[in-house]
DNA sequence: AATGATTTCAACCGCAGTCTG
DNA sequence: TCAGACTGCGGTTGAAATCAT
């Protein structure tokens, strides 16, 4: 059987948010918090799917956002964390306070695969072209046996690189084709970051020198989803609230918690949000 | 100025994963 | 164990903006 659509589609809206819609959901979320997503739009007076205000809360909505392109050193943290982990935008925006996933990927997708390109290297493999080139030459002949392939011969294959790779490697599988991105190549990240283009800047870690989140030193109010009707038992609802807590994610505001924030609503808000009825 | 081509990025879609009863 | 409900993720799309001619 399969899955329901995530809401009744008939008679929503779709497309770009008006300035008004983003007022209703930014006033239901700071005055209630999140909660389910499915109820919000119906609560907060929204003719949106509940997975269209969680995009538009998560991408653009959040105060906490940053705005603008990335700068050097988040360009540099992202190839880095792309060549470990690869196309996981989720995991990569998760070591760059206030950047969501969809924008990293598409920066990756419009602005950095075009750099690593002209440098000369894969932005799928990180490797120099030249040797994904070469590489890709191999498999392919590879790939065309197993037709004629013989009881001795393996189905797996982990091809190495050269002699003058140190640290790369990509795992095929005959059967399914590439399975892996390769493991960062120290030289190529070395290439890149000394590339003039890019940066002036070594740095190469990955490690989370940017822990310094900026809902870091914030304390959550206290809160009882009972005030709002909804029963604590709830396993969504508490499972939220848990995840809030081990994650120091903040989800369930008062909108007095934000006079401090002096980022909060600028005029960078995208799509003509620049005001809110609530400030 | 007009038009077509290209680029950008906000938003959507479908699937996977997780949790609960 | 399984089905249903829900969230989150990554790939893709298409309208708007920008560029080139």
């Amino acid at each position: 059987m399969g899955r329901q659509p995530c809401c009744d589609k008939v008679g929503l809206k779709k497309g770009p948010w008006s300035a008004d819609e983003d007022r209703k959901l930014m006033n239901f979320i700071l005055t209630h918090g999140q909660c389910c997503w499915r109820a919000v739009p119906k609560l907060a007076g929204l003719l949106r799917c509940g997975k269209s205000c969680r995009l538009r809360w998560t991408n653009y909505l959040r105060p906490d956002l940053k705005r603008g392109l990335l700068s050097d050193d988040e360009e540099k943290m992202v190839i880095d964390l792309h060549s470990q982990l690869g196309n996981r935008w989720s995991k990569i925006a998760s070591h760059l306070p206030g950047r969501t996933d969809n924008e990293i990927k598409n920066h990756w997708n419009t602005h950095i695969k075009k750099k690593l390109r002209k440098m000369g290297i894969d932005p799928l493999t990180h490797k120099p072209l030249s040797i994904v080139e070469q590489e890709e030459d191999k498999p392919l002949k590879k790939l065309q046996k197993p037709m004629e392939q013989t009881a001795e011969e393996p189905t797996n294959y982990c091809l190495t690189k050269d002699s003058n790779s140190k640290n790369m490697f990509m795992a095929m599988n005959l059967e399914y084709g590439v399975e892996e991105v390769p493991m960062i190549d120290p030289e190529c990240l070395e290439l890149i970051y000394n590339n003039s283009s890019m940066s002036t800047s070594t740095s190469t870690s990955s490690s989370s020198s940017n822990e310094s989140s900026i809902l870091k030193d914030f304390h959550f109010p206290d809160f009882d989803w009972s005030d709002y009707g909804i029963d604590n038992n709830n396993h969504h609802n508490n499972n939220g609230v848990d995840n809030i807590m081990e994650n120091n994610v903040m989800s369930l505001w008062d909108v007095d918690d934000f006079s401090s924030w002096d980022l909060l609503l600028t005029d960078d808000i995208p799509q003509s949000s620049s005001t809110f009825g609530l400030f």
